[in-house]
RNA sequence: GAAGGGGUAGCUCAGUCGGUAGAGCAGCGGCCUUUUAAGCCGUAGGUCGUGGGUUCGAGCCCCACCCCCUUCACCA
């Protein structure tokens, strides 16, 4: 059906037949190898290689996609585009051949193939540095045209032409986004810098990396609704994990000084411009630390990572500059609550605080417990107006069933969150090692679960189990990936982070 | 899940009061040996998201559905 559909079009049909007649002249259209010595990033970083004479000239090759085309008779350029950037080359009937010229170069290369070029470089009239091509192949011929865009200088300012910019081509055909919008290339290639950077932060501190299973028996470390999937063999029941928390802590209870992992975590929940259904996280649990601790690596982490993208600490994040530069404020929750709207809710009691809650304007309902209402008054009222880095200490204790209690503060436990552009992008807290305590807490999310809350923590018994072999005081770390790279890259929707961000089949 | 916006040529977009589909780029045929949104001449290209309906006649009006985006709700 897909064939016929093309055969509907005569550009995929013309293609066809110029694949065709390259099989009949004998030009393979899909060689095997080229010999690539150069890129087009080296060849403007090094000036030194621009001929004085072609004779002495040094000898380059380099291979890429055709994105533009000035044919002028019997000479012509083109832009060749590799992994890099793009490159101009210059390209002449009596360099290369009459045949290869006119016959496989004029006629039957397009717009997006893939060729190989060897020369030398020069510089034209105009100043631009160029490849003066000597031999011209064709390593791959495309069947398919691709979207050109034309740029223009308007007063020194770029203006891009009929940008390939269809969103929803754009993330169904990451591929096809990639080769015509460099800006998308440069996004991820800082996503994965970013990650790269943490990795070797917490690699040289000392911790492991390590692997743990997405396919879960009982899944936890977090509320959320799993995907759930069945293994034929053992005819059982498997979750896809919403954390791996859990089984990263087995790790500290089996010695290691510190575990990190970054981790597909899958939440069967809504999709927006902040959630797809996959993301990633990367969370870190160190022996012997607290939270007090985490707070001062997160700092050096992050500062770290921007530092490497940006050179500064400094970030662009839509209208605001974001600077990492530690060290980053620490406020207690209700303190910040407290700044925020005026309202000490320290003291009160429930029916205080679901007035309090009232008078903001929120919605309350008779299952709400302190905690419930302190967060909704805080992600109500606090978070999004925390643009600069903060860190927001000490959660209400219902909603933390692995975080341990506070040292000092009552109904408390110590747990941090970093928000960044109003949103959370670190969450952390000194870990519950109290099997006992473990135990009530589990037993607690069981209530909850049978009162209906989907989102409540399964008991985990080996867990317990686990836990009840010692565990050191630990500090633990969740980092979400995407949120944190689209705030270092400065993008507004979680789908211009991810190369496949989830979509409806077509 | 709810509300709003959108879907027209390969890409980016026009399309008036309902009157039988348009541009630029890409493509195709020519000319052109330092061009650069190359240029010049010529030419072709459409299931107007899908399916119904109203009408003499629908890209346009009505109904249903699909997909994308944004906002809201849950969440990282």
């Amino acid at each position: 059906m897909a064939e016929q559909e093309q055969s509907h079009s005569e550009l995929l049909a013309l293609r066809r037949v110029k694949l065709e007649q390259l099989y009949e002249n004998g030009v393979n259209p899909y060689p095997f190898f080229f010999d690539v010595t150069a890129t087009s990033e080296k060849l403007k970083n090094s000036t030194g290689l621009i001929a004085q004479t072609p004779d002495t000239a040094e000898r380059v090759s380099l291979a890429g996609r055709v994105m533009t085309r000035r044919i002028m008779g019997k000479a012509a350029f083109f832009n060749l585009q590799d992994s890099h950037g793009t490159i101009q080359v210059y390209i002449r009937r009596d360099d290369v051949g009459v045949e290869n010229y006119n016959s496989v170069f004029k006629k039957m290369v397009d717009l997006g193939d893939i060729v190989g070029v060897r020369g030398f470089v020069f510089k034209t009239q105009t100043g631009e540095l160029t490849v003066h091509a000597e031999h011209f192949e064709l390593l791959s011929k495309a069947l398919r045209p691709i979207p050109i865009a034309k740029e223009t200088e308007e007063n020194g300012i770029k203006v891009v032409h009929d940008a390939f910019s269809d969103k929803e081509l754009r993330y169904r055909m990451r591929y096809v986004d990639l080769i015509v919008n460099p800006e998308v290339r440069e996004t991820f290639r800082k996503r994965s810098m970013m990650v790269q950077e943490m990795r070797s932060f917490m690699l040289k501190a000392g911790y492991l990396e390590v692997e743990t299973p997405i396919l879960q028996p009982v899944y936890g470390g977090a509320s959320a609704k799993p995907f759930v999937t069945h293994h034929n063999t053992l005819d059982m029941k498997l979750y896809l994990r919403v954390a791996n928390e859990l089984y990263l802590k087995r790790l500290i209870i089996g010695g290691y000084d510190g575990v990190f992992e970054f981790s597909k975590d899958f939440r069967n929940e809504g999709m927006s411009r902040f959630h797809n259904p996959e993301f990633t996280q990367v969370e870190l649990y160190v022996a012997y630390k607290d939270y007090n601790w985490m707070m001062d690596f997160v700092e050096r982490m992050l500062e770290q990572v921007a530092i490497s993208l940006h050179g500064s600490t400094r970030v662009p994040v839509g209208e605001h500059i974001i600077d990492f530069k530690r060290p980053w404020p620490r406020i207690p929750m209700l303190e910040a609550i407290k700044n925020e709207t005026g309202l000490d809710l320290s003291g009160m009691n429930l029916e205080q605080m679901q007035q309090a809650a009232r008078g903001l304007g929120i919605q309350i309902d008779a299952t709400m417990g302190k905690g419930k209402i302190i967060d909704e008054i805080f992600g109500e009222h606090v978070e999004h107006k925390l643009i600069q880095p903060t860190f927001i200490t000490d959660y209400p204790i219902e909603m933390s069933p692995l975080a341990k209690k506070h040292r000092s503060k009552e109904d408390l436990v110590e747990r941090f969150e970093a928000i960044c552009n109003g949103k959370e992008i670190a969450n952390a807290f000194s870990e519950l090692n109290d099997p006992v305590d473990q135990r009530q807490r589990f037993e607690e999310q069981v209530r909850l679960r049978e009162q209906g809350d989907e989102e409540a923590m399964a008991l985990d018994e080996d867990f317990l189990r686990a836990l009840e072999y010692g565990m050191p005081p630990t500090a633990g770390l969740g980092i979400g990936i995407d949120r944190l790279a689209m705030i270092m890259t400065n993008q507004e929707s979680i789908r211009d982070v991810l190369f496949f961000p989830h979509m409806r089949p077509e």
